[in-house]
DNA sequence: ATGGGGGATCCGTCTTTGTTAGTG
DNA sequence: ACACTAACTTTGACGGATCCCCCA
């Protein structure tokens, strides 16, 4: 890869971008182990998978124990089991053998297979139509898990990598290079007092009519490097003719942000998998990071000419090339049919509102497409025409993808009509208004990135206004999603960057956030990971508020008039972003520059604010979803069939609409229930007065346990619910001469803070129940859970409870009681490392001993020395027991004579057997020595 | 052809308050 | 005799997510 050396900032972040992508090649291949290990373990549901052919040897071979296995009882006769060699008597341990035992590999298999092994005949069935029947193997916990973990390290990525692309729209030279190549007239805008989205679209059709997206590429430039590509060769993917736009806006002096909507991976496992082996992928051998759109470029032809002619004419395009101009004239063909068919979301560029199927838009200017044509654009043309009449007839309403301009040109045998897929899924209002996606097919990326720009113009107080700079799309905010469903994507996270930070914007282009959220991440996570980047975006946005106000002088110094000779004109050494700044620092003083930062945070406060309330009225302003089934989930709203068991409309009002029937009540109408018991937990307790709101029916082991009670609701199989508005703060009878209140089981459930008795204290410590006793103190045993242990739950106990004023006293006696038991228990330890070093010594000796007296080399020796290794570690015990017992037993005959160590041969599992060798008495302690024949001999003391 | 409803299936969660023998 | 510890054995009902089939 090659890398601007002299930038280290974009080093070090090629290095991080490395980094991350190294961690996460390692996850996937990880995950990807996992589910092989997964299916592995669930042969069943893998055999089903193998498919008869591709079906590896092993696969086969543990497939063909198992068919065996299960066949060998041979109930009907068909299947016959294979008896191995050695299997002629089984018993119940054969198990084992079964698992483990080989089989010869057949190469072939087929839904029946015969053969011939030994003279027995192997049949087994591995028919497709059994495997068929079986079901797909769920995720478990742990693939869930991992999962999850792909997905946050997958945005994590792409957040970086978004950073990457806005800090790259900084670039001062590629800002500066685009500002030399737009007309004069364009630059305008910058100093435009009051900026609406309808301002924008002569400087997005310019952009639009100038470069152009080709497909994904495989090279893994940096950011900063591949926009100076793309904007050398005037074409680059999605991504970088989308951050170029924002490069052109701010450049411009426009609060723009780049927006990209973070194709992450799924939550859920499974649904990804054929993702990690997806060819596309795979190729590019970047895995996740590889997310550019796959957009089908408009100018696929082009790849030559684009090469060749960097750079357009910025008057219109007048040394374009033929094939330039053919992409421009379906582009403006399509953006025409466009606004024709549909005004009504979003202003569509060109306004032109001719019929004239001929005419094309370019540069403002109606043209006429007489240019030279191919065999294909004809052809093309055609099913395109074709393709929109058929659009038009159904549904009159709706418009052109917004990819219209991507549609794969290339011949197809099938019919345009076929091509045509109504994409307008759902009940959202979007999609009866939003955009056809007719033309859109597989073949047609989703858009993915493009710019919001702060229109001060719109609105009462500005707007951010989504510009799609690579479709020439303005405020088309709602098409987004219709766009993104066309391409099988979804929108689950539409990020916006600014100044290095990033702010959430997905609502903005969502209608149903229901559907969404269920596919996003944990919220809190999430959240957690953006606070500080959201700063980071606010004040971004907001200094460059900021300076628009004295913008018109700096555009004044700005004399940008490019040409088609000059490759790259660099007007003005710095960036627009880098002049503003020092202009602040340069032309003000402190204090104005104090209060003029401080006005312009504030009003970024408000802006920020004033967005995010936006966004939160549209997500509490969400449409009711059509089908029953978006209810059991709803955020938003409830229907009473997909309450829950533990769960009840109060109150059962308003009612907000109805679907399929059934009255729709807000989610916050909706109550959890639970049992009298379960409120205790929580530290509350069901009024007296109040009579259960649900009563469930218990199950049957449950009902048995019950029978006894004579609880009035809560008899036999009836289990009693109430509601949290039924219950009020727990009151326990409070503690009274030191005797603490206890539950009819002696003690106290200390579920949290809440359900200690007034006046008690629960004392969390180990063996503190031994101090309260010791005391004479009353206490009650802390029930602070279960846990399951042995097929039954079984209470926890943690510590004590006592009443509060004898908290000091025993915890005074705790712990004078512990530092004793910690000197006892200290003392305990020094003994047994004494009597520790004490065998090890006196081994020491004895092997020092022996060394003396049979250190010669006989063959005694080798015993000796074979021996003695093993007897210093595993004998001393033994044969200190049996210096216990030989003072009282009789060292009989062997006693008699000494052992001659020639005579003896040990044998290898030669035990010492010991006599009495020689006493010595000192007063107190009596010291010994004792020789076994092989010649290995302790010394011992007798205390 | 497509999407919704509802049944079937499977995984995960919730449930929940011993007994006995051996050892010090 | 008493107190303490370790071993014993290894639930099962139900909710909910998901799949799949049928029908409008």
């Amino acid at each position: 890869m090659k890398r601007p050396s002299s930038v280290d900032k974009i080093e070090d972040s090629g290095r991080l971008t490395n980094i991350s992508k190294d961690a996460v090649g390692r996850l996937i291949k990880r995950v990807k182990s996992r589910s092989l290990r997964g299916l592995n373990k669930v042969d069943d549901s893998y055999l089903q998978k193998c498919d008869s052919e591709s079906s590896s040897s092993s696969m086969l071979d543990a497939a063909l124990r198992r068919t065996v296995k299960k066949d060998e009882k041979g109930s009907n006769g068909e299947a016959i089991a294979v008896i191995p060699s050695n299997s002629g008597t089984r018993d119940e341990n054969d198990e084992l053998e079964w698992e483990e035992g080989s089989l010869p590999v057949l190469n072939s298999v087929n839904s029946s297979q015969e053969r011939t092994i030994n003279g027995l005949t192997v049949e087994f069935d591995v028919s497709p139509d059994a495997a068929k029947g079986k079901r797909i193997r769920r995720a478990t916990a742990e693939e869930k898990e991992v999962a999850v973990l792909v997905h946050k390290v997958n945005l994590l990525c792409l957040l970086g990598r978004g950073r990457l692309f806005d800090i790259a729209c900084n670039d001062p030279l590629i800002q500066a290079s685009l500002l030399s190549l737009l007309p004069t007239h364009l630059l305008k805008i910058a100093g435009a007092p009051k900026l609406t989205a309808k301002a924008l679209t002569p400087l997005v059709d310019w952009f639009h009519r100038n470069f152009h997206v080709r497909g994904p590429d495989d090279s893994k430039k940096l950011p900063s490097f591949a926009l100076a590509s793309a904007l050398e060769a005037h074409r680059g993917t999605a991504e970088e003719v989308a951050a170029l736009s924002v490069a052109l806006f701010r450049a411009l002096n426009l609060t723009t942000r780049f927006v990209a909507v973070l194709d992450v991976t799924s939550l859920k496992p499974d649904v990804d998998k054929p993702e990690f082996s997806n060819p596309r992928t795979g190729k590019a051998g970047s895995g996740i990071f590889n997310s550019s759109t796959l957009m089908v470029p408009g100018s696929v032809h082009a790849s030559v000419s684009a090469s060749n002619n960097p750079v357009s004419d910025e008057k219109g395009g007048d040394s374009r090339t033929s094939i330039h101009r053919r992409s421009n004239i379906l582009t403006g063909k399509l953006l025409k049919d466009m606004s024709v068919t549909h005004e009504s979301n979003g202003r569509v560029l060109d306004p032109s509102t001719s019929a004239d199927q001929d005419s094309v838009t370019e540069g403002g200017v109606v043209k006429k497409s007489g240019g030279p044509k191919r065999k294909g654009d004809l052809e093309f043309q055609m099913q395109l025409e074709m393709a929109l009449s058929a659009t038009r007839t159904e549904s009159s309403e709706r418009i052109m993808n917004l990819n219209g301009a991507y549609v794969d040109n290339r011949p197809s045998k099938s019919s345009p009509f076929k091509k045509l897929k109504a994409v307008g899924t759902d009940e959202s209002p979007v999609s009866t208004s939003g955009m056809s996606t007719a033309v859109g097919s597989k073949k047609v990326g989703a858009p993915l990135y493009w710019a919001e720009v702060y229109c001060t113009g719109e609105n009462s107080n500005g707007n951010w206004v989504h510009v799609d700079a690579v479709n020439a799309i303005i405020d088309g905010e709602q098409k987004v999603e219709a766009a993104t469903a066309a391409c099988k994507k979804s929108l689950r996270y539409v990020v916006a960057f600014a100044g290095h930070g990033a702010k959430d914007v997905t609502r903005r282009y969502c209608t149903k956030w229901y559907k969404i959220a269920l596919q996003r991440v944990n919220s809190t996570w999430w959240d957690a990971v953006l606070a500080p980047l959201k700063e980071l975006e606010a004040q971004a946005t907001s200094e460059i508020v900021h300076f628009e106000q004295g913008a018109s002088s700096r555009n004044n110094k700005v004399e940008a008039v490019p040409s088609a000779n000059k490759k790259i004109q660099i007007c003005e050494p710095e960036s627009a972003y880098v002049t503003v700044k020092k202009d602040d620092e340069v032309c003000e003083d402190g204090i104005e520059k104090n209060a003029k930062r401080s006005l312009s945070n504030s009003f970024a406060a408000t802006r920020s604010s004033l967005e995010d309330m936006e966004l939160d009225t549209r997500a509490l302003t969400e449409p009711l979803p059509g089908n029953q089934q978006a209810y059991r989930n709803h955020p938003l709203y409830a229907i009473e069939k997909w309450l829950h068991k533990y769960e009840i409309l109060y109150p059962k009002g308003p009612v907000v609409g109805f679907c399929s029937g059934h009255p729709v009540y807000p989610r916050t109408c909706v109550q959890t229930l639970h049992t009298k018991e379960r409120w205790l937990r929580e530290g509350l307790q069901v009024k007296a007065s109040e009579l259960p709101v649900k009563i469930l029916k218990r199950s049957l082991k449950h009902s048995k346990v019950q029978k006894d009670e004579h609880d009035e609701f809560a008899e036999g199989d009836q289990v009693a619910l109430y509601g949290k508005w039924q219950t009020e703060t727990l009151s326990l009878p409070r503690a009274v001469d030191g005797i603490v209140p206890k539950n009819e089981r002696g003690q106290v459930d200390v579920w949290s803070e809440k359900c200690l008795p007034p006046g008690t204290v629960h004392l969390r410590l180990p063996r503190v129940f031994l101090v309260a006793k010791r005391l004479e103190i009353d206490f009650a045993p802390a029930m602070v859970g279960f846990e399951f242990r042995n097929g039954r739950s079984v209470p926890v106990y943690e510590g004590i409870v006592v009443c509060t004023e004898f908290k000091d006293a025993i915890l005074e006696a705790y712990y004078e009681e512990e530092q004793r038991r910690e000197a006892e228990e200290r003392k305990r330890k020094e003994a047994q490392a004494l009597s520790r070093w004490y065998q090890l010594l006196c081994s020491i000796v004895t092997r020092q001993r022996l060394k003396n007296c049979y250190g010669d080399g006989t063959s005694s020796q080798d015993a000796a020395n074979t021996s003695k290794l093993e007897d210093s570690q595993n004998k001393p015990a033994r044969s200190s027991q049996d210096n216990s017992k030989s003072p009282g037993s009789k060292p009989e005959k062997l006693h008699e004579r000494k052992p001659k160590a020639a005579e003896f041969v040990p044998t290898k599992d030669h035990e010492h057997i010991f006599v009495l060798d020689e006493e010595t008495s000192d007063g107190l302690n009596s010291t010994g020595t004792k020789r076994c024949q092989c010649g290995f001999s302790i010394q011992f003391e007798e205390l």
